[in-house]
DNA sequence: GTCTATACTTCGATAGAC
DNA sequence: GTCTATCGAAGTATAGAC
């Protein structure tokens, strides 16, 4: 029994498995062609249903989006907080910002967000939970390392991993490598150096 | 006498200024409202002109947004170019990446090319020739600074300061500001200690 | 829950007159 | 160089039958 009875309007319940094929099928396109791809038909064709369900289940386009943004924040926001249990947790944030199709993913909802109000507030809300998350975790951790906070503030040594491991994404989508491996490699000589070696 | 003799198909001068004038306002739709809003109709009616001189001018959208990318990019590398004749071009560098609204189109331009191809190919070689210019200019430089090449290669210090400027870029945009101030005020300190403090 | 049918808008692109 | 006229395709969204 779905739906809001104070309206005439229809929509279908959360838990359908319908409306999570639509949601996968959403959220390969924008992968794959970008947000503009990401249309009631495009969504519904690739999910092998009709275009009309896309508005059953969400009824406009910017609900699906959102349906999209939340679903992906919380399943990352869980996968971060598991990562941030290892023994390296510096070493673990590093490698889950370095998951090519989360970078590709959360710049195509950017740029989606620039432009659409309801979009932007949900990103920028969830964005704001990933930072808190990773600094909650790792500020205890990088005292323990002996990381001087006034030389380098945790907040901005996240910034510094985000910015770097998106742009490296961003960049080799795009085909370029020039000055990557020197990257890397740099991270990778301050990760062992404050944390230790990578686990063999 | 514009246009090309082997078909019939008649192309408007590169010269033209309501050439000049869409393409400005197809950038303009492009910042404000994202890549999906410049269309043929709405970069029109912006310029206060007809659909169909955008055809008459480009041929195809994918033309216009070529010529805007070109367009765009050379009057970048000019500007580089100039920014890192500065007696302080680690700075200036820095200074010019930070621009809002360059960064903001260079991602919406990313995030269009994501999904067409000859717009992909000439954005990559364009940053290519954005990232050859620094290294050139900068190599020599942080050498004089005394920067050890092996603990931070030249081409991964520019990897990071325009990581770092982007994402700053970003979340500003979406109205995220946490760990911002830390980060820029550890790019000054770096700065000021390699090249010197900031000019009054 | 999924379908048919449909209304209305906007899109890219072309032909041909002026 | 700019206009009118026009095409077919694709977009969002709704109503109502089954």
């Amino acid at each position: 029994m779905p739906g809001d009875m104070s309206t005439t309007r229809r929509i279908g319940a959360e838990d359908s498995a319908t409306r999570t094929a639509l949601l996968d099928a959403a959220l390969e396109l924008m992968l794959e062609e970008g947000y503009a791809a990401v249309t009631s038909r495009r969504v519904a064709s690739r999910a092998g249903l009709k275009p009309q369900l896309v508005h059953y289940y969400f009824r406009t386009m910017d609900d699906l989006f959102l349906a999209l943004v939340r679903r992906g924040a919380e399943q990352n926001l869980a996968r971060q907080a598991e990562a941030l249990t290892s023994p390296q947790p510096l070493r673990a944030l590093w490698e889950f910002g370095n998951d090519p199709t989360g970078t590709m993913l959360s710049m195509e909802m950017s740029a989606l967000a620039n432009h659409r109000k309801a979009i932007r507030a949900e990103l920028a809300s969830y964005a704001e939970r990933f930072r808190q998350q990773q600094a909650e975790a790792l500020t205890g951790v990088l005292e323990g390392y002996g990381v001087d906070a006034d030389e380098l503030p945790p907040a901005a040594l996240l910034v510094l991993l985000t910015g770097i491991s998106r742009l490296l994404a961003l960049e080799e989508a795009l085909g370029m490598s020039g000055g990557h491996a020197e990257t890397r490699d740099l991270v990778e000589r301050y990760l062992t150096r404050v944390e230790g070696p990578p686990p063999t």
